[in-house]
DNA sequence: ATCAATTTTTTACGCGCGTAAAGAAAAATG
DNA sequence: CATTTTTCTTTACGCGCGTAAAAAATTGAT
């Protein structure tokens, strides 16, 4: 770190005795210039701490190393995490992540498309609203840029769609229960936000059919992304009402059981596998709160690592030129087994 | 969205009929052109739809409208949601907000912070990870850039300082907790990562002081951000051993207090102020969580509205050119009696 | 209508870098 | 060693826009 300030890449260059472009070369690609050179830049680099101006830079690339990650909700501790897990990834990678989020809103949804749209992404990691989504806005992003989409599926848009197998999810908890105790009711939101409950529900029947059960869905009202709420408060309903037909209760996801365990809690119903308990409760997601509700959570994981993991790699090699057709790689979750069913 | 597609500035001037140093004044501020001015041009705006190439943009302005929001740990839905607040804000202020979270990491927030200086924004909202920081990167950064610091203070670096009142947190729910059952233990990180942590145990011991109770300050092992997790094997610990002096507990914060409530579930500690409770739990910050613990979580809450709003206001207007002495703002919370406590 | 103040137009340059082309130098090959 | 291949240097242009300066046009008030 000596020497004088670097303004630019044209200073840069001349200190480091390489001409400026390859220098440029190097930055856009490391791997690009003779080793020995490489070496040079190095070392250069390391006395003179210089960053190339990345508007400048991106201003003339065909393709810029910027990569979008946008999800749905941020304030979902799922969500951030898958974020997270995204964002290392395409550090890793080389590339420049930038995180958005739709907070729930279709309107800012597109608005973030559009702001996106004027980063020049090399390519964007898309995790849609769901239903509420502006399904042409998507379409047409997708026509500009490489996309691709992960946890909720939207017909056949973008590279390709990586998420969940909800109907295994699904058939496997319920298989779970069925076997442990009395087969569940299913617990949802009569319009979810997101298609995945849509999977989740029809695999509950399936299965439920498949053990010759008689299935219960138990739909309560609710809009939007407050999920806990809207459970708590159709929990209460649905408790009062005895709308329950058997003691074991499976939730669309782990949100909505979060919130039934407090509508629970405020009923004075014990929730658990044990003799003094009056109901089951088991989830959907594998949710980073799940641990620690009372009583933990029994629930189905995502793979997150998977997940995030097959996402970025599809959406690296794309970006890096290789085409592929349009595939759905949905990966299988694992059952965590704890004390609420 | 008629007519041919826009190409740059000087196009979009002509389709709309003013010149391009004028249209280039307009994007930089609307005002400052003559209204029938801006009338045509957001005329022709409409037609067109044309957004200027932000990377040539940015690449000359001395400042540009970027402003960084940067959070310790963005997994954890209490930032989540102030940063979300901070964005909008930012938005409606016509900046452009890019999140950043240094997940924890003293090292990635360094590398957040280089990130963000070749971005060259107008100013950042940065809430430090506070004691695990890199107080000599932070000092640096400020210095080249107008930071506000939020949620937690390190010195007196940046522009200004804008978080909550750790004091009257503590001192008033500690007064609550007296005046309604026993004087609280106080449940901490015996090396918290936040420096608000000190304030809170301090203002306990204050507080006990006033009441003319003997204080006791329980600290529990565990390094780093998975507070949930500390305070459930630390709670364990506490309670095999009789740690707990008096039935309340009063938690450092409310995911520490999560933590606890898991302990006191597993063991079979019935938590509440009902006559067939053991003791009482509360927490402090108003986790967006504590509604849905079981019980619920009585709590402090910050004021995010009010933090975010003087926050993103104060950056504002040291931007946009007011000079004003170091100033440290600490706004107080609201007691949310819940059934923990 | 007249004059001053404000705003817009015209013209022109530069930002920092990508990138293309042609020639020089270095490395690899025989 | 000569030859081919690869890599680097030199030179040069352009990207899209900010911005400065001077001239022209518009506005507002007298």
């Amino acid at each position: 770190m000596a020497g004088q300030k670097i303004r630019n890449m044209e200073e840069f260059a001349s200190v480091s005795g390489i001409s400026r472009p390859t220098v440029s070369k190097y930055f856009n690609d490391p791997d690009s210039v003779r080793p020995s050179t490489r070496a040079r830049i190095e070392a250069a680099l390391e006395q003179h701490d210089y960053r190339p101006n990345i508007y400048a830079m991106n201003q003339n690339r065909k393709l810029t190393k910027n990569v979008g990650v946008v999800v749905p909700l941020l304030s979902d501790p799922y969500f951030a995490e898958i974020a997270r897990n995204l964002e290392q990834r395409c550090i890793a990678a080389g590339y420049r992540p930038t995180l958005f989020s739709s907070h729930g809103d279709p309107a800012l949804e597109v608005e973030v498309l559009d702001t996106l749209r004027s980063l020049k992404p090399a390519g964007v990691l898309l995790a849609p609203l769901g239903r509420a989504s502006d399904r042409q806005a998507l379409e047409r992003f997708c026509a500009d840029v490489p996309t691709l989409i992960f946890d909720s599926s939207v017909d056949q848009i973008g590279l390709a769609f990586v998420g969940s197998d909800n109907f295994q999810f699904t058939a496997h908890i319920t298989d779970y229960l069925c076997r442990t105790g009395e087969p569940p009711c299913f617990f949802e939101m009569k319009t979810p936000a997101n298609p995945n409950a849509h999977r989740r529900r029809q695999s509950y029947l399936n299965a439920m059919e498949a053990f010759g059960h008689a299935p219960n869905v138990v739909s309560v009202d609710g809009e939007g992304w407050a999920f806990e709420e809207i459970g708590r408060l159709g929990g209460h309903d649905a408790l009062q009402q005895g709308r329950f037909s058997t003691n074991t209760i499976l939730c669309s996801n782990d949100r909505l059981a979060i919130g039934l365990l407090t509508a629970c809690y405020e009923q004075g119903v014990r929730v658990g596998r044990g003799k003094d308990c009056a109901i089951r409760v088991a989830g959907q997601d594998g949710h980073p709160h799940s641990r620690y509700t009372c009583p933990p959570l029994t629930t189905i994981s995502h793979n997150y690592d998977a997940v995030s993991q097959t996402a970025a790699e599809a959406l690296f090699t794309a970006i890096e030129g290789q085409v592929s057709p349009w595939k759905s790689t949905r990966l299988e979750g694992k059952l965590i087994l704890r004390d609420s069913a």
